[in-house]
DNA sequence: GTCTATATACCGATAGAC
DNA sequence: GTCTATCGGTATATAGAC
C-alpha cells in the first residue's frame, strides 16, 4: 500500500481507539493490531506517539468541519440547525453511552495529562462554539450568541456524561427535548 | 506509624493523584512519594492498584455523604440546599478549571478502562441523585424529583467540562447563576 | 514501505532481610 | 511495618534486513 494510505488508516484506527479506550490506555500494539501493521512499521509514519494524535485532531476537526457544512445544507432554519447539534446525543446514544463524547472525553484526558495537544483538542469545540453562534445570531441574538453557545455546549457534555454514568436513554431524549425547547424560546424572543 | 494512619496515608495521597492525574496515568511510585513511602510498603496495605482505587472511591463516598449532612444543617430550605449544591463549581472553580469534577471525570476514565469499580464510582453519583431527589420532594416536586435531580447533575457536569477546556470563570458564574434561577422557579412551581 | 529483532525504561507485583 | 532488590510484562522507540 502507499504511505498516504497506510497513514490514513493509522489515523482513522487510532481515532477509534483513543476514542473507545482513551489516548493512554491505547498503545501501539493496539493500533497496529487494528491496522494489520507491525509496530516497528509505525514509526514510517510518524515519529511519535504525540504526533498520530495531533494527526487524529486535526482529522476529527477536518470531519466536523464537513459535519456542519452538511448540516447548514440540509436544515433551512438556525433553530434547525442548532436542534441538529442537540440530537447528535440521541444520533450517537450507544456510543456515548459507552465511551461518552469524543470531544469531551479527550480534552478532560489531555487536560489531567498535561498534554501539549489540550489546546488543539478544545479548537474542536471551539469549531462547535462559532458555528452555534453564529446560528443564535442569524436568530437574532448577536448580543449574546456566544453565551448561549456555550450554554448548548456545557448541557450537551453534561447529558453525556450522566448518559455514560447510568446509560438511562430516557432521561438523554427527556433532556435532549428540554434543550430543544429552551432554543425554540430563544428563537421566540427574536422579535 | 501504625498501620491505620499509613493506610489512611495513602488513600488521601492516592486520591488527590487520581483526580489530578487520573488514575490509570498515577503509579505506585507517584503515590509512594507524595506519601514517603516505598514502592515496596505499599503491598503491606494494598493487594492491588484496584484496591486502592477501591478504597479511594469508598472514601470519597463517606466524605461526600458529610458535606451533604453538612449543606443539610447549614440550609434552612431545600432550594436553598440545591444552590449549595450548584454552587460547588464556583467554591471548586480552580481545580475544576485544571482537572474537571472528581466524580465526572473518574467515571469517564473507568468506564472507557471497562473497570470493574465504574459502578462504585457512579455510586458517588447516587449519593447526589438522591439527595437532590430529597430536596426537590421537599420542594413539593414529589412527581418528577429524580428527573430533576438528573438535570442538576447533568447541567453541573456540563459546566465542569467547559470550566475545564476554557477556563472561563464568567461562564462558570453566569451558568451557575442560571441554573440556580431556574431551582427558584422549580420552587414557584410548588403551590 | 514493511518487516523482525532489540534497546531502554517503567509498570504492577513479589520475596525476603531487618 | 518498612525496607531493598528483583521478577515478569509491557510500553515507546530504534536499528537494520529485505
Amino acid at each position: 500500500m502507499d504511505a498516504k494510505g497506510t497513514r490514513e488508516h493509522i489515523v482513522r484506527a487510532a481515532d477509534e481507539l483513543f476514542y473507545k479506550q482513551g489516548f493512554e490506555h491505547t498503545s501501539f500494539a493496539d493500533v497496529a493490531g487494528a491496522v494489520g501493521i507491525s509496530r516497528g512499521n509505525f514509526y514510517y509514519h510518524f515519529k511519535t506517539k504525540d504526533d498520530i494524535l495531533a494527526a487524529v485532531i486535526a482529522a476529527r476537526i477536518a470531519e466536523r468541519r464537513r459535519m456542519l457544512d452538511q448540516w447548514e445544507a440540509e436544515q433551512d432554519t438556525p433553530a434547525g440547525r442548532i436542534r441538529r447539534y442537540i440530537n447528535i446525543v440521541i444520533a450517537n446514544e450507544t456510543d456515548i453511552e459507552d465511551y461518552g463524547c469524543p470531544v469531551g472525553t479527550l480534552t478532560t484526558e489531555l487536560a489531567k495529562l498535561g498534554h501539549g495537544c489540550m489546546d488543539s483538542a478544545t479548537a474542536i469545540f471551539t469549531l462547535f462554539r462559532s458555528w452555534l453562534g453564529e446560528q443564535f445570531t442569524a436568530l437574532g441574538r448577536a448580543d449574546d450568541a456566544d453565551d448561549l453557545a456555550m450554554h448548548v455546549l456545557a448541557a450537551s457534555q453534561g447529558i453525556a456524561v450522566m448518559s455514560q454514568a447510568y446509560h438511562d436513554r430516557e432521561f438523554t431524549r427527556r433532556e435532549a427535548a428540554q434543550l430543544c425547547a429552551w432554543v425554540d424560546a430563544q428563537a421566540a424572543k427574536e422579535e
